[in-house]
DNA sequence: TGCCAGGCCGGGT
DNA sequence: ACCCGGCATGGC
């Protein structure tokens, strides 16, 4: 049972691998814009965070001593058009200060150790949960975490392979114990579902017309 | 015009 | 251990 379901969920990213080709994330240029984009994007549209990030960008503090060093209120208005504004910034701020705290503002010295040790780090600073925290353990540390978000539980439960109710770690199990633990495969994967979920699956009635994966509904 | 986007927190059951 | 309201802008 558990056989056929890693069969599927391989079969899939072998389809939308070919069909799409490497994604090449995070869209980002450093591993800090990555921690920033990760948090800006929490149930928001990515087209909003660009415009955040390019605010921070603009004021040149899109690194750890300019964010640490910007007071809250000025923070909130550079992020605005990313929504949450007041909510993200104190979760920017609460990041910083962690990283200063306890990390002398190093991003290497916040990665240098496990995977598990990190996450556990990470989900103990308010305002990064399981999919932000499992985003910055792949993406801006290169660690395998397989990330899981609303697009996925919505395409794999829509095609029989995930009940309509599992939970994050749920998901994430169905995953991690079909794949190799390999951090380019769940780099891929997870960004590869995201495309699919952008193109095809927008809406309640998605259209699977054109979507690589509509011969297995 | 209304609905929704790559969640998470805090308070209440 | 869940469930829910709140948070907010911009694009279609």
């Amino acid at each position: 049972m558990r056989k056929k379901k890693d069969t599927e969920i391989l079969k899939y990213y072998k389809t939308l691998l070919k069909a799409f080709g490497p994604q090449g994330w995070w869209p980002g240029e450093t591993d800090f814009e990555v921690i920033i984009g990760a948090i800006l994007t929490q149930n928001t549209a990515w087209s909003n965070v660009e415009k955040a990030i390019r605010n921070l960008k603009e004021k040149g503090v899109l690194n750890p001593k300019g964010l640490h060093a910007l007071d809250t209120g000025e923070l909130a208005l550079l992020i605005r058009p990313a929504g949450y504004f007041n909510v993200k910034a104190k979760r920017l701020k609460h990041f910083t200060n962690h990283l200063f705290d306890n990390h002398k503002g190093d991003l290497g010295r916040l990665f240098n150790k496990s995977a598990e040790g990190l996450r556990e780090e990470l989900l103990n600073i308010n305002g990064i949960g399981p999919e932000t925290a499992d985003s910055i353990i792949l993406y801006a540390a290169g660690k395998p975490e397989f990330v899981v978000d609303a697009y996925t539980k919505r395409i794999f439960s829509r095609h029989g392979l995930l009940p309509e109710d599992a939970g994050y770690e749920d998901v994430k199990a169905v995953f991690t114990e079909s794949l190799p633990p390999d951090t380019r495969t769940f780099n891929e994967y997870h960004a590869l579902i995201v495309k699919t979920g952008k193109d095809f699956c927008k809406t309640k009635a998605p259209l699977c017309l054109s979507c690589p994966l509509k011969e297995y509904i």
